[in-house]
RNA sequence: GGGCUCGUGGUGUAGCCUGGCCUAACACGCCGGCCUGUCGAGCCGGAGAUCGCGGGUUCAAAUCCCGUCGAGCCCGCCA
């Protein structure tokens, strides 16, 4: 095959752009041969950029030469096409495509580079398997849709430092080689060839260095910035991902829900010309909890939880009694429409809740003559209608109901909750529900390690109302943290930090941390909050999930260009693999395998 | 670490439950020929699969069993 390796002419248009307006006019495209026809003396080439698609016709009348050479044309090789645009004969319009009302004369054409046959076809609504697109990610991308995703990615980027520029933000790097601080996701490391032993560590997130930007007198930090966490993927998680990091000096929570509101106003407006609506609602942790079992709740539709804890106390259901007098909680929702199900449905359900603990599910039919159900025989009648008078649901209904400790019926009953939601069609998906969290508590108990854990992370300040319980109740003191939630997704995650050293120590102390690991760990922080720090407060968007809801995709890989697939793997260059001998020595490292 | 779903020419599927009629079917793609208005072009012809891999059961395995690898979703994990 005769190839041109230097286009002789240079680009006048892209593939989409032609129209009836440029009619007459030269034309020279590059491009990707999408798709030949080849009716023998005719022969038509839909010519494809990341623009678009146009066609080109090559005839024995138009040129010999150019026919004879497009017969040898096959999908995905590249060329260059010259040739005059001309409207299409009436009839042979095709008003699918943009530039479906023009053609062009194919006078010149140049054989850029040939191409084996695609592994499969480049186009929206490939039905491919994941690890087929993944190893060829370079032919997936040029799949309009993931171009898409990837401009309105572009855009987004493009939109936040515009943004953030104009609010006195200054974009501000910081270290990937940095230090390993456990507490929190396992730590990516990296072998020190300079100091045999000794590693470094990619950042989680540039957390302490932001913070030291503050007491730097940077006053208005933000970056778009990679961080690394070496835990399991999920659909919503990579080992490497992007945050929109902000922080920001003299600043309460409120100066920061102001900026990010604007920010997403002002993304979600020039990136897919979406309006939203600010301020975003507030709700409490508590609040969400008891509502919808989350603390990131799908608001988008109902079927919130309800507590009947006093209702069904003093019924003969040793099930929902035995819970109670151990300090659990009944509660129950109203699954519209459900009481149809049938036994195995019930029964696939209750398999579902048993994922998150739960150890069963109660359910009661609410027919036209009151309820239908194995365990109604357990309850007065008056227990029962002040489960309906409640709960409200109407004849048709199901009532299902779970008692545990309350995280257990939190957890099951909220993710039955979104399951019923979803399958029930419930969920308007072009809505798009912003939401606050506030007021988490600032620690967790831990019961394997037996000790408390930040919430969110050590540098969080405590609610300064709350001071007084770090002592007698820490499970009781409110933090100054907060997340966004988009949808049902955590979207975002700060707090005001601490800025008072002995504070800091002191929450250090709470977490059971020795003197010796603060100063190992954190002594350079501490250090440094000892110098002038100002109160600060921030926070970290996801900006791979931001990108997902503005493109609608249902998985982060739709908005990563070369995503890792659910083991960690990189299916195109094969990472990780396996170093040479020499390299390892250099490093002082020893692989010490497992035999198999 | 655990649960579930999937793995059959290049791609997507059927066949698998109920083993033999499978010499593995269909669509798209691919190769060759014909063809001047197609745009999922059409018509004719053709090539292409050790049924992910290993073992077992059986007279006989794509099909049943065990193990293993890979992809996906989830639990744990993700301050």
């Amino acid at each position: 095959m005769e190839l041109t390796l230097l286009p002789k002419r240079k680009r006048t248009h892209y593939c989409g752009e032609p129209g009836l307006e440029d009619v007459g006019k030269e034309v020279v495209l590059m491009g990707w041969v999408h798709r030949r026809r080849d009716h023998g003396g005719l022969i038509f080439i839909d010519l494809r950029d990341r623009t678009g698609i146009i066609q080109v016709v090559f005839s024995e009348d138009i040129d010999p030469e150019a026919h004879k050479l497009a017969h040898r044309l096959r999908s995905e090789y590249v060329v260059c096409v010259v040739g005059k645009l001309r409207r299409r004969p009436e009839g042979t319009e095709n008003p699918n495509i943009p530039t479906g009302e023009v053609e062009v004369e194919g006078h010149e054409l140049y054989i850029l580079n040939t191409s084996q046959t695609p592994p499969f076809p480049i186009e929206d609504e490939v039905n491919v398997a994941e690890e087929v697109k993944l190893k060829y990610r370079y032919l997936d991308i040029r799949r309009p849709r993931m171009f898409r995703n990837l401009l309105i990615r572009h855009k987004a980027a493009l939109s936040v430092r515009k943004y953030m520029d104009e609010q006195g933000f200054l974009e501000i790097e910081t270290p990937v080689l940095t230090k390993s601080t456990p507490e929190g996701a396992r730590d990516f490391l990296i072998p020190s060839r300079l100091h045999p032993g000794k590693f470094y560590a990619m950042p989680q997130s540039p957390q302490l260095f932001k913070q030291m930007l503050m007491i730097a007198g940077i006053d208005k930090y933000f970056q778009i910035v990679k961080c690394y966490r070496d835990e399991d993927l999920r659909a919503d998680r990579q080992p490497e991902f992007t945050q929109i990091d902000i922080e920001m000096s003299f600043a309460d929570r409120d100066d920061v829900f102001a900026v990010v509101e604007g920010l997403l106003e002002r993304m979600f407006k020039e990136t897919i010309g979406v309006e939203i609506e600010t301020p975003f609602p507030r709700y409490t942790y508590q609040e969400v909890m008891d509502r919808f079992g989350s603390d990131k709740p799908d608001t988008r539709f109902g079927m919130e939880l309800c507590d009947v804890s006093d209702i069904v106390a003093d019924s003969e259901f040793r099930v929902f009694t035995e819970v109670l007098k151990k300090g659990g909680q009944v509660k129950g929702l109203v699954a519209p429409g459900c009481a149809k199900l049938s036994r195995s449905q019930i029964e696939e359900l209750t398999e579902f809740v048993k994922i998150f603990k739960a150890k069963g599910l109660a359910w009661m039919r609410v027919t036209p003559d009151g309820v239908d159900s194995p365990i109604k025989k357990f309850f007065p009648e008056g227990t029962i209608n002040a489960l309906l008078e409640r709960m409200k649901p109407n004849p048709g209904d199901m009532l299902f109901f779970i008692a545990d400790q309350p995280k257990i019926v939190a957890d099951a009953l909220g993710n039955l909750r979104l399951r019923l939601g979803r399958e029930l069609g419930l969920i308007d998906e072009n809505r798009l529900d912003f939401l606050w969290v506030v007021d988490f508590p600032l620690f967790q108990w831990n019961e394997e390690e037996n000790r408390w854990e930040s919430e969110h992370h050590p540098f969080t300040a405590p609610n300064y109302e709350d001071l007084h319980l770090l002592d007698e109740d820490p499970g009781k003191v409110r933090s100054q943290s907060y997340d966004l939630v988009i949808n049902g997704m955590e979207i975002g995650s700060g707090s005001v930090r601490i800025h008072d050293t002995e504070l800091q120590r002191k929450i250090f102390r709470i977490l059971n941390l020795s003197e010796e690991e603060i100063q190992l760990r954190f002594g350079f922080f501490l250090e440094a909050l000892k110098y002038g720090a100002p109160p600060h407060a921030g926070i970290a968007l996801g900006f791979d999930r931001l990108v997902m809801i503005m493109a609608g995709g249902q998985s982060l890989r739709d908005v990563i260009p070369f995503p890792k697939t659910q083991r960690g793997i990189c299916l195109v260059t094969g990472a990780p693999s396996e170093v040479t001998e020499e390299q390892l020595k250099e490093l002082h490292i020893k692989v010490d395998l497992e035999e198999k």
